[in-house]
DNA sequence: ACCCAGGAGCTGC
DNA sequence: GCAGCTCATGGG
């Protein structure tokens, strides 16, 4: 089906490193990816500005995607600040990232993803993730036939030993990820009850699992439990504060949209300072 | 060989 | 509360 959302670009929300299993489809005259969430796989097609052609049924759409691609958030007040053009740099990294949502992907799969992203290249990380899937999670067929492996959840992991994940060469990151399934199997942070604390209750809680610091319950909160507030803090991002704001900025600023002024800083920076 | 990656835990002060 | 060190692995 067809849908139209305002500032949808396919290609810099695949590639801005919040989700690590959308992938290009190769298509020289178009701009295709594949996507796997939620149990579903899909298959999406920028078809212009503001218009995707997604393989999914209307009730998915309502149920799962709209949510997914977080249509109902209204950008403009942070595009309006970005736009602005008073901060030289915020305005180059919002030309240059026009079209990045922030994406509310599935908490469990978030978590372990972002554990396993510490210390690592979106490459290595995407491989990774994908290997963690291939050896956990279960294989599914979509309505058109293709074969997609599912993300495992909590339930699928049970009793999961850090030794287990010894051939995804994950190496310190082991325990993290076996901690964090024993806790969330013991109840011990409940990632469905986090979904209503607020943003410091929301990351004080994900930071009880052993492996997750500041940064990746930032991830987290942001990426997963639509907390815009987050504003995760990374090896690129303390470099461009560091290097473009002589080490004083302040998301509190930029109150109720810092993590999507982020995101576009991130992939802004990322792809234009690789060296200096 | 060296340095870095969407970091975090641990120790010592 | 902080700096400093250490933790695997892969890629440049």
């Amino acid at each position: 089906m067809i849908v139209k959302i305002d500032n949808f670009n396919l290609e810099k929300i695949a590639n801005s490193g919040q989700c690590f299993r959308m992938n290009k489809i190769e298509d020289v005259h178009r701009c295709k990816f594949s996507n796997i969430a939620y149990g579903k796989y899909i298959e999406m097609e920028q078809l212009d500005k503001n218009h995707i052609n997604i393989t999914c049924s209307p009730q998915d759409w309502i149920s799962i995607w709209r949510d997914y691609f977080d249509v109902d958030f209204d950008y403009t007040p942070a595009i309006d600040i970005m736009n602005r053009g008073d901060d030289k740099f915020l305005l180059k990294a919002y030309e240059y990232g026009e079209g990045i949502r922030i994406l509310n992907q599935e908490p469990f799969e978030t978590l372990i993803s972002f554990i396993i992203s510490q210390q690592k290249q979106i490459p290595s990380i995407k491989k990774s993730v994908e290997e963690f899937v291939s050896l956990f999670g279960t294989e599914k067929t979509s309505e058109y036939g293709v074969k997609y492996m599912a993300f495992p959840s909590s339930e699928d992991l049970k009793g999961l030993e850090a030794k287990d994940l010894a051939p995804l060469k994950l190496g310190y990151r082991d325990e993290y990820i076996a901690d964090a399934v024993e806790k969330i199997n013991d109840n011990i942070i409940d990632l469905s009850q986090i979904k209503s604390l607020n943003f410091a209750e929301c990351t004080n809680e994900l930071k009880k699992v052993k492996g997750i610091g500041p940064k990746v319950a930032n991830c987290i909160a942001l990426f997963a439990f639509k907390h815009k507030d987050a504003f995760p803090r990374d090896v690129w991002i303390n470099r461009m504060i560091e290097n473009v704001y002589g080490n004083k900025f302040n998301e509190g600023d930029y109150d109720g949209f810092a993590g999507i002024i982020q995101q576009y800083m991130f992939y802004y920076y990322k792809n234009t300072f690789k060296k200096g």
